[in-house]
RNA sequence: GCGUCCGUAGCUCAGCUGGAUAGAGCGGCGGACUUCGAAUCCGUAGGUCGCAGGUUCGAGUCCUGCCGGACGCGCCA
């Protein structure tokens, strides 16, 4: 859309500054900017570079090359016009035009308006989540959850063929803490006995076990001897595992249904981790690797700007790494990909870093598609969200204070005998108002949430979006109520043209570029920022244009047929980010 | 100590490959509901872009140093 005028611009540029000069330019020297503010066009060329070529002021450049272009004639047939500002050459695009493709490439489209064939035949294996199963979920693997499934999202958007996988770590010495406590206090208590969620009854003798561990210096060892039964096959320890595991992941996988959130594939740990060992024992064979005298296996990456690390301990038994290792060779044997995402907290760098390095070395040649996308960290105001201070945002606690405010609002706008399903339109504004919330910042940012005043109903927030739509959809459904007034209007883009409606026929057209700019760099709240950008200018529009109230029906239906354009956007937009769209709020 | 990342308005965040007067929301102050949904809209105050140099015609953006913060450097995950 958008692309497609500036391609032809810099096309046309292109070709100026060649016959100007004699010399070819490479396309990227061309550079295209959309200018600060309105008065100077739709696109803009500083002419500052050509300066050195062509041996001339950038002023005298524009105005060489205007008059070049001009005298060729590449304007008209809607291309729109041209202009020296300055040191700069704007252009004017032509506004009928473009309103016109809009109009017509929405309707052709329909749903897939915005999608592309970019990662057409490209297979991307992505993972995330990756909780354990010894506490229920919270704010950060909320946000983890959101950038998972909002980019998997999105590169299917651009045809890409996409596995979300997640990853359930359910063995290790702090499954057995709440194991442990559990088995000392719990008194064989179920979920149902005690009125909690599985994951919540787990997660609360993981906290007792570590009280407990204050004052028992023992409490370590004990836990330490309860992985090794595990690992030993221990029925009773196996027993127990299995029934708490049954709890936590039955538990979360009630979150995940809340928030929406699904996968195609769920590895657990406890089945993969001992697949490393044959792999790092295959590289101490063909002495990619070392083995230490105490019987430990080491890889050497100092030559790599990395240390010496450890891949298998000197009982013989896995590491953390040594299982990813497993895993990573596991899931391209059950999947090849081309491309394989880590959705992984910021603090894993060089975790990662190592984890490529020694597949590399393993001669994996698929090692250099594996990319970690290192999120950054939710803190709160007074700093990190800690566990065993009880500072931790609980993902189903948060999920039912939001959707308490989500209905309180609607109670007091007195919008239940509207809505045909309070209660479902509750849950959808409490998640949309979350997910948009963790996806608006840059992913590899950290972000500080603050629990009274992050999540908030107006200004830049998901429920803001939601209104936007709300409003649109009860707009157009008094249109198709009163459609017989109309009936002699028809489209006309030409009336569409004020500055307001412009900025938003613009807006809609770049919607292709962004899905496309998002999965190029991994980054959902580039979506999230150009709806909102969008639905305000949109918000003002329809504050100061009658749509309806309007006696010439050309003008109604060319209104209409806007805001259908703004509302299909922002129906593929907030399903890329997560975000329900509402018919009724 | 070494490494990685980050410092933009009181707070939370934008700012595309360096480009024209650094933008939003919240909060503050002041306005707008007999008209398409006021979860909205409009106006206003608020910035030496952490500090100091450098590169450049041009730096919030690139380089160096310093100050401040986060994370990592386990035979933990």
């Amino acid at each position: 859309m958008m692309d497609k005028y500036k391609r032809m611009w810099r096309k046309i540029l292109k070709e100026a500054i060649e016959k100007e000069s004699n010399a070819p330019l490479s396309p990227d020297e061309i550079i295209l900017e959309i200018p600060p503010r309105p008065e100077f066009g739709d696109l803009a060329f500083p002419m500052f570079s050509y300066a050195k070529i062509l041996k001339k002021s950038p002023k005298e450049i524009a105005v060489t090359l205007f008059k070049r272009i001009k005298r060729s004639e590449v304007e008209g047939k809607s291309m729109g016009r041209l202009q020296v500002t300055g040191p700069y050459l704007n252009v004017y695009l032509d506004r009928t035009a473009v309103t016109a493709d809009l109009l017509t490439s929405i309707e052709e489209s329909k749903e897939d308006y915005g999608n592309n064939n970019n990662l057409s035949g490209i297979r991307i294996m992505v993972e995330f989540s990756c909780p354990n199963t010894n506490k229920p979920l919270h704010l950060g693997h909320l946000r983890n959850d959101a950038i998972g499934m909002s980019l998997s999202r999105i590169l299917k958007a651009c045809s890409a063929e996409v596995l979300r996988v997640n990853l359930i770590n359910d063995r290790g010495i702090h499954i057995c803490k709440s194991m442990l406590a559990y088995r000392k206090f719990g008194q064989n208590t179920s979920p149902e006995q005690a009125g909690l969620k599985g994951d919540h009854l787990v997660g609360d003798y993981y906290i007792r076990f570590n009280d407990w561990a204050k004052d028992e210096p023992g409490a370590e060892a004990e836990a330490r001897k309860m992985l090794k039964s595990w690992e030993e096959a221990d029925p009773e320890v196996r027993e127990l595992w299995e029934k708490m595991n049954k709890w936590a992941v039955h538990g979360i996988n009630e979150t995940y249904r809340k928030t929406g959130v699904e996968f195609d594939r769920v590895y657990f740990e406890s089945k993969t981790y001992l697949l490393g060992r044959d792999v790092v024992l295959k590289g101490l064979e063909k002495k990619i690797f070392y083995g230490e005298e105490d019987g430990s296996v080491w890889v050497d990456l100092s030559s790599f700007d990395l240390d010496k690390k450890v891949l298998l301990r000197s009982d013989g038994t896995s590491l953390y790494l040594t299982q990813d290792i497993g895993t990573a060779v596991q899931r391209y044997k059950d999947w090849p990909f081309d491309r394989m995402i880590y959705v992984v907290a910021n603090e894993q760098r060089y975790h990662f870093k190592v984890l490529f390095k020694v597949l590399d070395l393993l001669g994996y040649n698929w090692a250099f598609n594996l990319h970690h996308l290192a999120y950054g960290m939710v803190n709160l105001p007074e700093g990190k969200m800690k566990s065993r201070e009880g500072t931790v945002v609980d993902a189903d606690d948060l999920l039912a204070d939001l959707e308490d405010l989500a209905s309180k609002e609607i109670r007091e706008k007195g919008r239940e005998s509207e809505i045909d399903n309070p209660g479902d339109t509750c849950k959808k504004i409490a998640f949309g108002a979350l997910n948009y919330y963790l996806l608006q910042a840059s992913p590899y940012r950290d972000i500080i949430f603050n629990p009274q005043e992050s999540i908030s109903f107006s200004g830049n927030t998901g429920p803001y979006l939601q209104y936007t739509g709300a409003r649109i959809s009860s707009m157009l459904r008094k249109f198709e109520q009163r459609k017989m007034e109309f009936k002699h209007g028809s489209l006309h883009p030409e009336l569409l043209t004020a500055s307001d409606e412009w900025e938003i026929v613009k807006q809609a057209s770049s919607f292709p570029g962004i899905v496309t700019a998002a999965a190029e760099e991994l980054n959902p709240s580039l979506i999230s920022g150009h709806l909102y950008e969008m639905s305000k200018n949109y918000s003002r529009y329809y504050h100061d244009y009658p749509v309806l109230h309007n006696k010439d029906s050309n003008l109604v239906v060319s209104r209409i047929a806007l805001a259908k354009a703004v509302r299909r956007v922002l129906q593929h937009g907030l399903r890329l980010i997560g975000v329900p769209f509402l018919e009724k709020m």
